[in-house]
DNA sequence: TCGAAATGTTGACGGTGTCAACACTGAACG
DNA sequence: CGTTCAGTGTTGACACCGTCAACATTTCGA
């Protein structure tokens, strides 16, 4: 609890202001401005430096300022969280795409996807999954999109189930939720410092294992 | 950041005495008071309430009383994790006695008891696994007793293999970690929130298909 | 045009981690 | 046995935080 911050006042005056809005007392898009601010800091400076008040700074309004758009702090984390979800999606489409054409090479873009979201960000991931915010239900928008994440790995290990890739004995998201726990474990212990082994390496072995599974081929 | 909390001074006079020291003025030993005061406070009243100051409180001393045995809060938080590991490790070693006899019940009592102890103690595993602390490579015994109870899992699986009963072309480290991903991603999922499914279920779920792996038997 | 609603600011409150300055106490040494 | 001094506890402060009430300004609709 100990930091400093000084930049005065940085885009404030012409920046990203609303068409109907123009230049002086009120803002433009202060909800925005302030979620980007929090998403400046998260990604620079980590969990701890965000703060409400540093977020205002920076989006060079009063430290009351973001009350008139957000409930409190735990709603800017939600929507910062929100944000890293989206991230988060998109990073996962990126690395299927690019990790080939098969459904099996598909979902394991998709597990290291991922993984490398979650050291390339940590402190977002963080926010993304930790209780920062007591009680994810009072934010819907939030659940909804970590859902649509969700699907984004039931999907993946359907399109291996019809290829005949993949068990078929057990419902996709079954083994969507094994495959979930798995690489998130991974992530949290790599973006939380427990584990400090090369990504690529332990993400290589965690996503082969999880498909050969630990016991004995029969 | 609102809450209040009255009781006096606990067991401040009489009560874990060091034997050279007598009553008044100096504790006897404030350390011991300091962490069994944290840990209620993070089993009770979970990792938002626990604060140098209440801590201190509690153990009915002032508020910078603590910092004549600890460097600052982390160095509490620290202590407080590695407690956790220790006990976690007990749990673990419980539910594998309470599996079975067979090396592959008591591997899947260790996970089990994994994902009870997380969704038991919810803010104790954050404290653990979490970032409060930056930098966990300062608190060497704290990285000492993680291996440890990584270690737990490893033999478990060692043993399976001895049996015959898992995989043995691979490290028994390298799966070890694969199946700690899995069920600590199960548990982090839970203690945080994200996931609200009943436990037993999804526990079940994630260790059998952790066995049998995703892929086709062939 | 003019008043109400929206949006910003100021200043305060109680909470926090941390530190310096001070006070008490017990044990070691003469 | 008396003195001293390191160890341990207390007080009071600082800067920072989340939050709120009271006030100021601006924008927009009747």
């Amino acid at each position: 609890m100990r930091q400093r911050e000084r930049q005065g006042r940085p885009s404030n005056r012409r920046g990203s202001r609303r068409p109907g809005h123009a230049k002086g007392y009120h803002h433009g898009d202060l909800p925005r401005a302030l979620l980007d601010a929090a998403l400046h800091i998260v990604e620079t400076r980590g969990t701890a430096a965000l703060t409400l008040r540093a977020a205002a700074r920076l989006a060079g309004v009063s430290q009351a300022a973001p009350y008139r758009h957000f409930a409190n702090k735990e709603a800017i984390l939600a929507a910062v969280a929100e944000d890293g979800f989206r991230s988060l999606m998109a990073a996962m489409r990126r690395a299927a795409d690019a990790g080939g054409d098969g459904p099996l090479e598909r979902l394991r873009g998709v597990g290291l996807g991922y993984v490398t979201f979650a050291t390339e960000h940590p402190s977002h991931f963080r926010v993304m999954f930790g209780r920062e915010m007591a009680d994810r239900s009072a934010f819907p928008a939030l659940r909804q999109i970590a859902t649509e994440t969700f699907n984004v790995v039931v999907d993946a290990i359907s399109d291996c189930q019809r290829a005949g890739l993949v068990r078929s004995e057990e419902p996709p998201a079954d083994l969507a939720l094994t495959a979930w726990s798995s690489v998130h474990g991974l992530s949290a212990l790599l973006a939380n410092g427990v584990l400090d082994k090369p990504v690529a390496d332990v993400a290589e072995l965690v996503t082969r294992d999880l498909f050969l599974g630990l016991g004995r081929r029969r």
